[in-house]
DNA sequence: TTGCCGATATATCGGCTCGATATAACAGGA
DNA sequence: TCCTGTTATATCGAGCCGATATATCGGCAA
């Protein structure tokens, strides 16, 4: 039941929460905003629109009014066009379909940031990027889960690294001592918003649902 | 006819150059040496030495004669087994299949290495481990490329992000401001390797071959 | 006007990866 | 003897990626 992890769509619906948009518009402002973060291609877009689409998260809305970027000629074709797009199925001036979110959409948008755990790096920060929409119990689980994975692998790693009979070749020791270096610097980054996090809870009076944790803390 | 960019097939076959092993022991290797660095499940390594092995980069080949780890029995039925391995399809006692790297395998490999440009973190990362297979020209060619990569990928979300019209939402600025520190961190890294690089190539008269580049700089 | 180029826009294909799952052989202990 | 855990291979469905196909449209130069 719970939809499993799938991090482009939570971007998807993520993005449609603040605007109506088509695929190509889309995957402009992932790359334009997110593109440090994570790639999109349009393979994985469309399917994903239509799987959306499918399940009644999101469904094509009639195109917005006019684009913001003005087109400087009054053309008769794109009242035209316009006009087709009602009249066909709802499809805009150079064939675009504009998608909306649903109120299912919505809720599963919800439902996939606040139940769904994630294993890789980019599904992470992908999640937080959008945790303005988390509440802070649930923002401060994942952070704190995020933390507890990272030193698990960096302690296996050197547990498995130093034991060892068999010799690491030169250029391989070089990449885990950056890797564990990044890990190191995310680790206190990680920290960070954690104490923060647990600073905002204790001073804004949220004594409802206190975790045991930080009753302990007090 | 390059075969495009698997940093799994790369591994693999980089392993397999330093000892015989069966997928098991593949995957066991991988996770403890790399395991920071990349991941590899079964879905993905058995189909693709299956793939090795039809190419005839891989055969399977008979059992290294002990485990280095005592068995502690000298048991009639590890024998059986042993003896059922020859005569079967080179199967050894626990149904294993060991492969070995072939003439043409250590070919591919070298291409590989040598000749695809890696876009990702992890294909990168991947590369360089096994960057002692390569010559200094081309680690030095593969550290600049991904340094310029970084680079313009940073700058280009610097740009996209400042003249934004709409307002980003705050946990993605916060997101975004730790992938640029990364970023910057890694780009520090690369810039070291390849100072290292160039230094060693000046000092050790490899005067042949010496890049346009490298002339300039004497 | 026409004709072309580049940006916009959607869609699909093959190949690969992943997580889950099935199956089985064997070891060691209760 | 049974039972659990490790070793070992294999396959399935779903999703992602890079490449490619196919249009439409705006602008601009001949």
């Amino acid at each position: 039941m719970a939809a499993g992890s799938n991090s482009l769509e939570l971007v998807v619906l993520g993005l449609l929460k603040e605007q109506d948009m088509h695929g190509y518009e889309l995957k402009k402002r992932m790359t334009e905003s997110l593109g440090l973060i994570m790639h999109v291609s349009w393979g994985s877009l469309y399917p994903a629109l239509a799987r959306l689409e499918a399940r009644g998260a999101v469904k094509a809305v009639e195109a917005r009014p006019a684009a913001p970027s003005i087109p400087m000629t009054g053309s008769l074709g794109g009242e035209r066009a316009v006009f087709r797009s009602s009249s066909d199925g709802l499809r805009g001036s150079r064939n675009k379909k504009v998608y909306g979110i649903t109120d299912l959409g919505s809720a599963l948008f919800s439902e996939m940031l606040n139940n769904d755990s994630e294993i890789d790096e980019k599904g992470f920060a992908v999640r937080l990027a959008f945790a303005n929409h988390m509440d802070s119990q649930t923002r401060l689980k994942m952070l704190k889960e995020r933390r507890d994975l990272i030193l698990e692998r960096v302690q296996s790693s050197r547990k498995n690294i130093e034991k060892k009979r068999f010799a690491l070749e030169p250029y391989v020791e070089l990449v885990l001592e950056h890797f564990r270096s990044t890990s190191s610097s995310d680790l206190a980054w990680i920290e960070e918003l954690i104490a923060k996090e647990e600073s905002s809870i204790k001073n804004s009076g949220t004594d409802l649902l206190v975790s045991q944790e930080i009753k302990d803390s007090i």
